[in-house]
RNA sequence: UGGGGAAUAGUGUAACGGUAGCACGACUGACUCUGGAUCAGUUAGUCGGGGUUCGAAUCCCUGUUCCCCAGCCA
């Protein structure tokens, strides 16, 4: 067990700067973040991160996260987007009660502001354009030069900023800038553009404004007015926190603090919106949620549970620095997780047929199977039992390596829950192929158990070919074929890496018929092949299953091994 | 070549001047009606060079490497 002190020790250094606020009293002991998404896109794994920071310190410490679509540029942002965050966010297990906010909630008192500071001289409406503004600014080496709009009056400033408001310029005629220093080493102070002029419709305010206001500018107020105390970030803000603090300063308002981390990335991952929105678009997976996307929804799709998720974000831990984790452990997490929750099940991918020669023909009977070995309280079901049955084609080999302990002629192994049966006979088909295993079965090993104590090597998983249940299954592999999809020969993207097997799809597997009723997005273990969960494309009578992950498989790496030494 | 950050086993993280620890991975072995799970063990690290100190991952100097910034994106 952990002592209290090597409890706190081990806060991240965003929490241990929480733990010392609250001890000083800094916040009058309130500790208020915020998840601030910009709704063009989904959130992705990465957002998980945030996602679990933000609202997993206000739960610690005893404050509240709000969560808050930074929606300033109309162009990008769409509801569709707000709507897949919300049931996102909420899906990984957080609430945000009635904290739910919109920055454009506040564009009104952000002008406010920023006629304060056209007030008091500290920023003014320049006339350059995008370009010319670009060429203002100077380069990271050389000093930028100022605008000839810049000494305008504050009568004049006050006037123009009105008129943009108001509609009567075009677009990127004019913006407005806040006058801090053209020489700044820091190329954010170059005089920053605060507003642009944008005359395209927002999803929530409509046509009621031209004027936009910029990150910069909208962020440290949405903190403000919400009164957030710890306003945390991914590190490409930290070279902003010097505007963040100059405006709220300026203005001489609340400040919150700012506090920057690194983002997530993870092996065989691309991450960015910007490439993920790629795929999508240009069909090189089904959407958005395909289960192969590092999204939160595609993770959904793919069967992973919120609990993982949230125990990969705590494993993580936050830095500032910037790290790749292994996907092996978020699939050690994932593993952990359904292991414990996961009712068994037993389906056969690949089916081969398995003729029982001595079990009386037309005869059914309903065997016991455990539902779950690591949670007693899920009970028992029956699985029924006859003389003609599936079993996984990969477990009977003609001819058995060293270390292969399934089925083989002559050999003896259990099926699961039911007998111990011995392979007889074994039928080809034109070609050649293996089509039918013939068996004997031992009436006295009902169950599973040999009263005389005699051993097998192996357990098989199997199904009864009558009551048996079709279903289609999608089996999945990383997107990418590399740990870096970035890592690409000269001229080439990160699309040359893409896994051409990342899906199969398997169209005639046989699953047991306790299965008929599972609902969607319903996950299971299928005994012996991995964690599979429901697909939502299932329908009435046609089930479709996503494997989520693969069990540890200690036999392919046998295999593999065998393989390497040839 | 301006400014801002950062470097601890293969990977992710802890140690806040006092035994470099944990997790994932990999590899052994035990156990097992899932070749699952579980359990036990092995593996392997402070970016380099100086200094301060009884003692340095930690403090100082110096070098190296990596990340971010020249959107009217966030």
């Amino acid at each position: 067990m952990l002592s209290k002190k090597d409890e706190n020790t081990r806060l991240d250094f965003i929490r241990q700067i929480v733990a010392e606020d609250l001890k000083t009293n800094k916040w009058n002991g309130r500790v208020v973040t915020r998840f601030p998404p910009e709704p063009n896109g989904y959130l992705h794994i990465g957002h998980a991160k945030s996602i679990c920071l933000n609202f997993g310190i206000a739960a610690e410490f005893g404050g509240r996260c709000h969560l808050r679509f930074d929606d300033t540029n109309p162009e990008k942002e769409e509801q569709e987007y707000v709507d897949s965050i919300i049931e996102d966010v909420h899906w990984l297990g957080w609430d945000w009660g009635e904290h739910l906010y919109y920055g454009s909630d506040y564009f009104e008192q952000m002008f406010e502001y920023a006629v304060r500071l056209v007030e008091k001289g500290k920023a003014y409406v320049c006339d350059l354009t995008a370009e010319q503004t670009r060429q203002y600014r100077g380069t990271l080496t050389e000093p930028g030069t100022e605008s000839p709009f810049r000494n305008r009056s504050i009568e004049e400033n006050l006037e123009l900023l009105e008129r943009m408001r108001a509609g009567e310029f075009p677009d990127g005629s004019r913006t407005l800038r806040a006058k801090i220093d053209m020489a700044h080493p820091n190329l954010n102070m170059r005089d920053p553009v605060m507003y642009r002029i944008v005359h395209a419709a927002h999803h929530r305010t409509g046509e009621k404004w031209c004027i936009y206001p910029m990150y910069d500018w909208a962020h440290g107020l949405e903190d403000c007015v919400e009164r957030i105390t710890h306003s945390v970030c991914t590190l490409e803000f930290e070279n902003h926190r010097p505007l963040y603090d100059w405006f709220l300063d300026e203005l001489g308002v609340y400040h919150p603090q700012q506090i920057e981390f690194a983002r997530l990335n993870l092996t065989y991952t691309v991450m960015s919106k910007r490439r993920l929105l790629q795929l999508v678009q240009e069909g090189l997976v089904g959407d958005w949620d395909d289960p192969r996307m590092p999204t939160i929804s595609g993770f959904r799709r793919r069967g992973y549970s919120p609990e993982a998720i949230r125990e990969f974000c705590k494993r993580i831990g936050v830095n500032k620095f910037n790290s790749t984790v292994d996907i092996a452990l978020l699939e050690h997490c994932l593993r952990e997780n359904l292991n414990k929750t996961s009712p068994r099940v037993m389906a056969v991918l690949r089916p081969l047929k398995v003729v029982i020669d001595n079990y009386p023909e037309g005869q059914v009977e309903e065997l016991d199977a455990v539902n779950n070995p690591e949670d007693p309280a899920a009970g028992t079901r029956k699985v029924p039992f006859s003389r003609e049955l599936y079993i996984e084609r990969e477990d009977f080999m003609e001819e058995p390596p060293k270390k292969f302990f399934r089925l083989a002629p002559g050999r003896e192994v259990r099926l699961r829950y039911a007998y111990f049966v011995t392979c007889t006979d074994v039928v080809k088909d034109a070609k050649g192929e293996v089509a039918e295993l013939h068996c004997t079965y031992d009436p006295a090993t009902r169950g599973g158990d040999a009263p005389d104590g005699r051993k097998v090597k192996s357990t098989l998983h199997w199904v009864c070919a009558e009551r048996s249940l079709e279903a289609e299954v999608r089996l999945y592999d990383h997107l990418f074929t590399k740990e870096n999809p970035d890592d690409v020969a000269e001229g080439m993207d990160f699309k040359s890496n893409l896994n051409p097997n990342s899906l199969e799809v398997l169209t005639s597997c046989k699953v047991e018929p306790s299965l008929a009723e599972a609902k969607p997005l319903s996950r299971h273990q299928f005994e012996r092949l991995g964690y599979f969960c429901v697909d939502p494309d299932s329908s009435e009578g046609r089930l479709v299953f996503n494997r989520t992950a693969t069990l540890r498989d200690t036999w392919a790496k046998i295999q593999k091994a065998q393989e390497r030494r040839k």
